[in-house]
DNA sequence: ATGGTTGCAACGCAA
């Protein structure tokens, strides 16, 4: 393999946004793409439209919430949709093998307040998480694992981070498990090429907030030590987020050589 | 910036 193109895309919905994945198929040629928040059921997956542009898909859904699927130039292998020991009906997990490389597509829980009990349910979940992807470092020496995070990391990572401070998505427990999954032997594709940039993949739909440039960075690219080393380039593409009836979130990719 | 918008599917829930 000389160079492998992966990328990640929270879609809110994939009936509504399938003419946009297409066109941002079409036009970026990632190897892999991995996408959150389909909502469908997996009986109504446009499977034929990506066959079309030449990629195979396996994909994990439900009705209205939630929903992941890959789409990957290359066949898939070792297809998991669950991550061992959380007894989960929610549809936010599936793992496949791409070549040499373990695929995990994750749409984390939002949690949608401190307060709240998804709140203790996206803690449980990462905790979950990080014991499965211990013993996955044990087996595997090429893993990337990426999607729609739920967290900004840190206060770089925030447009606003008074406005944000103590928040979900920016709360110190949300940003201590993912501060483990670089410690297990991960690293953030976007962070390790540019240091200091302050760029963001989720604005919010209210307030004109992607105007604004009111946004958070959540989405994620998060490759094992083994791979992060060929890690030749991370960005966000804001052109989709742009479009007439965007999805929320936009595209984060990375380059591997 | 404590209101506001989107998608689903049914007038509320999740984000």
């Amino acid at each position: 393999m000389s160079q492998f193109k992966i990328a990640t895309w929270n879609v809110n919905s994939l009936r509504v946004r399938l003419p946009h994945v297409e066109d941002w198929l079409k036009r970026n040629q990632p190897d892999v793409l991995a996408l959150q928040e389909t909502k469908l059921p997996d009986a109504d997956f446009p499977i034929e439209a990506f066959h079309a542009l030449g990629y195979e898909v396996v994909f994990s859904g439900q009705r209205t919430y939630n929903g992941v699927a890959i789409i990957s130039r290359g066949k898939m292998t070792d297809v998991m949709t669950d991550i061992p020991l959380l007894q989960d009906p929610q549809r936010r997990v599936l793992w496949a093998m791409a070549g040499d490389i373990c695929i995990l597509n994750l749409y984390v829980p939002n949690g949608e307040s401190v307060e709240s009990e998804k709140y203790k349910y996206k803690l449980n979940w990462l905790h979950h998480l990080d014991l499965f992807l211990r013993a996955q470092l044990k087996k595997h020496q090429k893993i990337i694992i990426l999607g729609d995070f739920n967290i900004a990391p840190s206060d770089l990572e925030v447009h606003d981070p008074k406005r944000w401070a103590g928040h979900v998505l920016c709360s110190a427990p949300e940003r201590k498990a993912f501060q483990e999954m670089l410690v297990v032997g991960f690293e953030d594709c976007y962070r390790k090429l540019s240091p200091t940039e302050k760029g963001y993949s989720w604005w919010d739909y209210r307030l004109n907030a992607f105007q604004r440039n009111w946004g958070l960075r959540i989405d994620h690219i998060l490759a094992s030590s083994a791979l992060a080393k060929s890690c030749t380039a991370c960005f966000i593409d804001k052109g989709p987020r742009a479009l007439e009836r965007p999805s929320d979130h936009t595209p984060v990719v990375a380059v591997f050589e």
